[in-house]
DNA sequence: ATTTCCATGATTGAGTTCCGATCGGTGACG
DNA sequence: CGTCACCGATCGGAACTCAATCATGGAAAT
């Protein structure tokens, strides 16, 4: 499995739910921009309060062509919130390409700037954090003892492996997994005080990510000079 | 400001925007029903495909006894929310009273085991989690320098100050805030993928926070023998 | 190469159904 | 017996459907 494989694999749009694959380049455009749409609607009034008419009449579409392509309003949610990940996840590869880095640290550090960044940008970004994921669909079953394995974390997972030699596995999956549950956990709580996005809660998120990152691998990757802060009495 | 002043003021249970005050007792009764049947529901259909009618079936009540008490769908679903909150840091406080901590980790631990236990036995508790956030009455604001401070790390900041000497003040509410953000989302992580809640979500959580307090409170309280564990490369 | 043509995909929006929310009438409490 | 609580038919509006209409892009004709 390649770095390439990855990132590069199903680029499509569509979130999970489409009732009709887009087959003429128009239909295209319509549904990227029913999900612009749901985006600044989702910002404007909030998750609960957002209608399919608002939807429609921002993306200058009409109900049905809504319903054409998701089965029904919460679908179009899901659908916004996939395409929002794989948005991150194409930055954050494009970062971590651009920015080369040379620790895992500086690789995670690179996924937090990029988190920060789009939810400064990215319209409806919040809606990672807030959404209902009950209904995700699982990505992947890691086979030997069933930890189900989110998008990032096995992104991050292969980079980390292929370029720092970390051993791909179970348990580094998992710690992934961990650190983008708190990540996004804390990062989240800076954007809800500021909408500009706390700098306390996301200095807090560094600094908690790079500890526990070199709880795990900061001995064995002595030679590659960690660049991790380290924890301080800060303040 | 005493621990029982935290505690036991306002154990009422409506919500913040009950419409009208219950009077007669019947109609208590009636409104706890009404939360009681709101978490049954919101297990079993999720978050955004709640009726008010489900509810009100549920409760044995009609449409128009759910509309006596919230003014909207909304209102229920927090009501419910901050009734489990109101629930969790009563039991927090009780475990805290039984336990008798000696050490500032043993009184996260409490908290921490508190909550594994009310995801496993309270209906509807994962709304702590799910629930849109942005909407929530802000309980109090730190006069110096303006972090929102939310009830349970509010409460814990006193306890902390109390018992241990931690110095009250911005930086323990702040780094208490992160503290919940951080359990929350990693224990609610581990009851997605496992209904009766992943172990090694619970131990990771355990671990990042008692690293987490040791790195700002560790040393200046060895007097007290903190037994927080150390983070190990385990299995 | 250009134009015509048309099968099929895409869009529409009035219409249907269902749900959120109201309110006047009935029953129960104290 | 006044007031509080409850009910459920009803209303308004939002979710969702569908038959009719429009647009597209490729194939056939020239």
């Amino acid at each position: 499995m390649s770095l390439s494989d990855l990132f590069e694999g199903d680029i499509v749009e569509a979130g999970a739910q489409v009732r009709i694959e887009p087959i003429q380049q128009r239909s295209t455009a319509r549904l990227s921009g029913l999900l612009d749409a749901t985006a600044i609607v989702v910002d404007e009034v909030g998750f609960d309060r957002i209608t399919t008419a608002m939807v429609a009449e921002r993306a200058g579409a009409s109900i049905g062509t809504v319903y054409r392509y998701y089965p029904d309003r919460v679908a179009v949610l899901h659908a916004l919130r996939e395409r929002v990940i794989q948005r991150y996840r194409l930055r954050v590869a494009r970062d971590i390409k651009l920015a080369d880095p040379k620790t895992p640290w500086e690789t995670i550090d690179c996924a937090i700037t990029a988190f920060v960044d789009m939810y400064r940008t990215e319209p409806g970004f919040r809606i990672m954090h807030f959404a209902d994921r009950e209904r995700l669909p699982i990505s992947a079953v890691s086979p030997a003892d069933g930890i189900e394995v989110g998008f990032l974390a096995g992104q991050l997972a292969v980079v980390l492996s292929e370029r720092f030699g970390l051993s791909y596995g179970p348990e580094l999956l998992f710690r992934l997994e961990v650190m983008v549950e708190m990540a996004a956990a804390v990062l989240s709580r800076g954007f809800q005080s500021d909408v500009m996005g706390d700098e306390r809660y996301i200095a807090e998120a560094r600094r908690v990510l790079s500890v526990y990152l070199a709880g795990y691998y900061g001995e064995e990757l002595e030679q590659h000079g960690t660049a991790a802060p380290v924890l301080e009495s800060a303040e």
